[in-house]
DNA sequence: TGTTATATTGCAAAGGTTTGCGAAAATGTT
DNA sequence: AACATTTTCGCAAACCTTTGCAATATAACA
């Protein structure tokens, strides 16, 4: 039977002790050259690796990191998924990743789970139901730094990374004044989270500011479901808009399924213009125009800002990560 | 200051021992109710939670699953990962995700910080460059049981879940030959990859079975932007091809792009038919006629699978989904 | 040779939990 | 009251690693 390769393993059957071994294995000056060679053969030979929860308990230092979001599944959140991991591997961290599908509850059993892991530190995107910050503000006096994303709380209590939202609505509505537009039918997700009303704010006050000619309408969708009804109701009036904005990707797949369903002509029936990471846009004929907000560029951002707080202990902090405007035809 | 939540402390406070704490909160019937009563008191009132750490070292059993994957943001992986990591949940896992980006290197140290996290199960989806299945074995004969998922091993010597691909290919023929289509071009991804030859061996035998007449070329592309270029080459040519068959969502997307591109209808102008999740098709105009490759029903069927290796200690075993055809307008 | 400095190594505790086994206390039986 | 049972609890080892400190061995020096 193969002996499991533990550091006590190694020592008896090299008839030295543990702490020699340990030291051996991390190159401590203490040790000889010719003990740490005996050592790091045999170790190869067993295929050593360090048990993580021993040493977790000993040093109370874990290298995973916890990661919540509502859905994975989602068009923004899985490139942000995939550059956190990436950028956590690089640091020698593993991720655990957890989904709240929109329940608050869910993402309170899941801060738990982070916990319960000793994870080193947590992103955070906040569901659109979480109301009490209590199980987060617990959590983070009991040491574990958290860094809210893209849905973050409001108060600047806390270290969030997040787009410029207002400054994504003041570009959409310059883009729409350079266009000409007249009539705009705007839709966004659900009110309850920060990003929405700053989207929109900056978008209906500059498009005010701009021009007190443009007509414009909002409505509200929480999913691709929900888009599709509200811009089949809105083309469908007599006097139809003459550009359809949707502030992400998932209201944007909604959006072109109900023009696709009308038979309407992009961009001469109608004009969109959207928020994405791109992707969407891209496959779409013509391809839509639309303010880019990246996961990727957020990922790296969280990262490093997790990294920051983890050195250096700050606890409240904003990074902000510009948008700019791609071009489509679709205006 | 706030005293640790541990079982020593709590065990302190109330002048017991810590095995009598330990055993009280597990319900144990040797101790009385009364004690009980106290232990799960103060045990909630500071919030205690057994340091999941500890007990991994004391049991040897961990509640952590890993899942190695080409990369997350994939159409079809990033449902499997939603699907794996909720039904993990349900059942008390937790889960560590990390990407390989097909590059066997990294494959390898993802499989070793797995092990080094000692997982109870890893799901892996094989990187096309993954030639050498020593790493696995090794894993797998420490115990760490594996479940290999979509892009699986073709030696039936390990247990995996995947598509019936070459049924997958079949049913693309026969959807093919009953649309009355004469010239098909095939787009296949990696040919290293055992899925890629299973659906091509299946269109391409089940072609020829049907009918004599039909002409096939297939190519090969490895990503988003190859398939573009060659559906750019295979429509310009004289004569050129009244289907296109995308093995996968990547290449589809392409294929999309590249049909917008030189503005051809579809499906007046060509045909399209695709194996996907479903998402790429539904927002196309006309939708894209599919063949259904659901990341949702294999992810479950994934962490099923694990579940009964992990009890019942099975070691090969090969779990096929059925696929339909779902129609869309594209042919 | 005795003394001191230096290079190597080992001891033992700590981190939090689980669990077999034995001890003590309470209850029941005759 | 003496004994047998049952109920309730504590002891201590084990899981594997890290690390301060003490111990030993070796070399250097006077």
């Amino acid at each position: 039977m193969n002996t499991k390769a533990t550091l006590k393993n190694i020592a008896t059957m090299l008839g030295i002790s543990i702490s020699t071994v340990s030291r051996a294995l991390k190159d401590h000056p203490d040790i000889s050259l010719e003990t740490k060679k005996k050592v790091r053969e045999l170790a190869d030979l067993m295929d050593y690796e360090p048990n993580a929860f021993a040493v977790y308990l000993r040093t109370n230092e874990s290298k995973v990191l916890g990661l919540i979001v509502p859905e994975i599944s989602n068009y923004f959140y899985h490139s942000f998924v995939a550059a956190v991991e990436q950028e956590a591997r690089k640091k020698g961290f593993s991720l655990i990743i957890l989904q709240s599908g929109n329940d608050a509850a869910i993402e309170e059993a899941n801060l738990k789970l982070c916990k319960l892991n000793r994870v080193a530190g947590i992103f955070v995107a906040l569901t659109s139901e979480t109301r009490d910050m209590a199980t987060f503000d617990r959590i983070k006096s009991s040491g574990i730094p958290i860094v809210f994303f893209d849905k973050v709380p409001e108060d600047s209590n806390y270290v969030k990374v997040c787009l410029a939202d207002r400054e994504v609505g003041k570009l959409a509505a310059r883009t729409i004044f350079d266009k000409k537009k007249k009539k705009v039918f705007a839709l966004f997700g659900n009110p309850n989270i920060s990003i929405t009303r700053k989207r929109k704010q900056g978008l209906v006050d500059e498009l005010k500011k701009l021009s007190p000619f443009i007509e414009i309408a909002t409505a509200t969708a929480n999913n691709t479901e929900e888009a599709l009804q509200a811009t089949l109701d809105a083309v469908s009036q007599k006097n139809k808009p003459d550009l359809i904005f949707c502030m992400s990707d998932e209201i944007l797949t909604g959006t072109i399924m109900a023009i696709n369903k009308k038979g309407l002509k992009i961009p001469k029936d109608i004009g969109v213009l959207a928020v994405s990471n791109g992707f969407i846009p891209k496959i779409c004929n013509p391809e839509i125009t639309y303010i880019e907000t990246s996961g990727t560029i957020l990922g790296k951002k969280a990262m490093k800002t997790l990294m920051e707080v983890l050195e250096k202990g700050i606890t409240k902090k904003m990074d902000v990560i510009e948008s700019k405007l791609v071009e489509g035809g679709s205006i």
